[in-house]
DNA sequence: TGCGATTTAATCGTGTGCGATTTATTTTGC
DNA sequence: GCAAAATAAATCGCACACGATTAAATCGCA
C-alpha cells in the first residue's frame, strides 16, 4: 500500500474499511504468532474466557459468523488442544464449545495484546472511542439496509 | 449479529472494523451480483476503468494486495472476459492488466452502486466523510507501525 | 562483459468467509 | 402420537488473503 496514486478509492469509505481490516488484520498476525492464534480464533478465545462453554449457533451470532465457518475454525481449535466439542445432551442438535485448561491459561498470555494495539495506533483513546461508536453507528445502517431488503 | 450480548468484543474497535468490512461485504454482494463481480474484483475494475493498462505490482500497491492474491483474482476476471494479461514487451517480468471492450462497458453498469452504497449507511455525506479522515488516520498509524517493526 | 543482486509474477499450502445443501434432532400442529 | 416444519451443525464448492518459495528477466557494478 504506502503512498497510493491519487484515486477514486481515496473517496471510498467501503475501501477505507477494507484496507484498515487488512491492517488491523497484519498486526494482529504478529501479535498472536506466539500464541499460535488467528485473529478469527482469538475472537472465539475472547468469548470463551469471557463466558465458556458456548453453542456454535452462540459464538456464530456474536461474531457475525456461519457454522460454515465456524465448525472448521473450531476443529482446529480443538486440534490445537484449547477447546472441547461435545454434543449438547440436552439437545442433540447443539455442539457446546469449552475451554481446555490450556485454552483457559491462554487468557494470561494474551493479557498485554489489547493495550499493545491501541498503542500501534498512535491515537488518543478519546478519539478511538468515539471512532467505535461511528463505526458502530455505520454497521448497523449497513445491516438494517441488508435486513430491509429481506 | 444483530443483537449480540454486551461483550468485551463491544469494546474493541478492531472488531468494529472487523464486522462492518464484512457487513459492507454482504451489501455489496447483492450489489455486484448483477455485474457477475466479487467485491476485491470491482476494486480492481474502478482502477482499470480510472487507469487503463496497468501492472500486477502497479494494482497490488494501491490495493495493498499481494501477487499471491491478485494472480488468480485477475485470472478469473480474464476468463470472465473482462480484461486481459500480456507480458510487457519492455520489461518481460512485467505482466500489465487491460480492459476488454466488455471490461469497459461494465463501467455503466456500476455507475449507481456508489451512491446507492452512501444511501444504505443511512448517514449524512459529511458524517461518512470524516469517519474516512478518521479512518485514514488509524490505518495509517497501524500501518506505520508494522513499517517500524521490519 | 559478466555475474550476483534485485525485481516481477506465479505457485503452493493454510486459513478464513459465504451460500447452498445435507443430516440429524427437536418442535409444532393436527 | 405422528408427520411436517423448524433448528443446529456439518459439508461442499468457490473466492479471497498471506507467507514462503520459485522461476524468469533485468539491473548494477566490478
Amino acid at each position: 500500500m504506502s503512498d497510493s496514486p491519487r484515486s477514486i478509492l481515496d473517496q471510498m469509505l467501503c475501501f477505507e474499511v477494507y484496507s484498515t481490516e487488512h491492517a488491523f488484520s497484519r498486526l494482529y498476525k504478529t501479535l498472536l504468532a506466539p500464541l499460535g492464534l488467528t485473529y478469527p480464533q482469538f475472537l472465539v478465545m475472547i468469548l470463551l474466557w469471557e463466558t465458556d462453554d458456548q453453542t456454535v449457533n452462540g459464538i456464530g451470532g456474536q461474531l457475525g459468523l456461519e457454522s460454515s465457518t465456524l465448525t472448521p475454525l473450531l476443529k482446529r481449535l480443538e486440534k490445537a488442544g484449547l477447546v472441547t466439542r461435545v454434543r449438547d445432551a440436552e439437545d442433540e442438535r447443539r455442539v457446546r464449545v469449552a475451554l481446555t485448561e490450556a485454552g483457559d491459561a491462554l487468557r494470561k498470555e494474551a493479557k498485554g495484546i489489547g493495550t499493545c494495539v491501541a498503542q500501534a495506533t498512535g491515537m488518543p483513546e478519546a478519539e478511538l472511542k468515539s471512532l467505535l461508536l461511528d463505526l458502530r453507528k455505520l454497521r448497523n445502517g449497513l445491516a438494517s439496509h441488508g435486513a430491509a431488503a429481506d
